[in-house]
DNA sequence: GCGTAACGGGACCTAATCGGTCCTAATAGG
DNA sequence: CCTATTAGGACCGATTAGGTCCCGTTACGC
């Protein structure tokens, strides 16, 4: 029920191993590319996106790289989902999108997603990329896990 | 961000028909795409599956049709979604789907998405198809409301 | 300064799947 | 027995997710 992009849970994952690091520590696409198993191209893009959102820093040139924009604890799920798939909500209706839906004099749940679309978005939001990351520390542990659904 | 396929949106739509005439009324396919604007054949094909989830029930034959098969009180919006996209999670991970993803063994996520998952799916289970239907009334009031979103 | 390491912002492709159509049973009234 | 209805597929087109590549800009360091 429900799904959300690849590119999203992508984003999650880059963003939870920059969160394993102290911040201010910047990190290259390669970097967290190599570190997540996502294709660095693709890292690269979704590394843009969430620059251009504002939740992380970037800094070019040498030594340049990707840093946390504020602290793991204020950057929510909902904050990366918004800047990777955009402010859509569980159903195109009352994203401000107007008349996108051209049945919408004839919808009998007219009026009634905007409830729902933001129960899931508070959902989404109590949860901070510092619960993202495994309590225990450091990646070595994750091998351990292994076994462990996702 | 996130999203849902326009089919369940449908469905919700479809059942919300349903909700608002009488417990125990049957709706034939044709009748109810004619009311919520969607193409028959697609009606159709969702009713099916919402009839296989056992949400409605189905009479075939002459003066057969579709009726609730619980009162709209006892459904849910999380149910409808469910029984049309299946149950899918917001990622792929913990819906029991062992091995969908290769990088399982390296995901700094793992095994967090579970909660989130939840807290999605109980905010939708929250909402029932009751809540759905236009309080005022029939389908009267529905043209007289335009403008509004959706 | 100049070369190189990094990000910025596109265009672009292709594989999946969403949304929709259609056809052939099976079922049940009249 | 005829007709209205659902059951269950196969099938198809269009959208888009997911990924690749390229070229420009910025800035460190030799």
């Amino acid at each position: 029920m429900i799904r959300m992009t690849k590119l999203a849970d992508y984003g999650i994952v880059l963003l939870t191993h920059m969160a394993m690091e102290a911040p201010g520590t910047l990190h290259t696409a390669q970097d967290l590319a190599g570190k997540s198993r996502v294709p660095v191209p693709t890292a690269s893009k979704l590394l843009k996106s969430l620059a251009r959102a504002g939740l992380v820093v970037s800094h070019r040139g040498r030594n340049g790289g990707y840093g946390l924009a504020r602290d793991a604890e204020e950057i929510s799920v909902a904050d990366i989902i918004a800047a990777i798939e955009g402010p859509i909500g569980l159903t195109e209706c009352g994203t401000g999108t107007e008349g996108a839906c051209d049945m919408e004099p004839f919808c009998a749940a007219k009026g009634r997603w905007a409830p729902i679309n933001q129960a899931v978005e508070r959902a989404l939001r109590d949860v901070r990329l510092s619960a993202m990351r495994p309590q225990a520390g450091p990646l070595v542990r994750l091998q351990a896990e292994s076994g462990v659904v996702r």
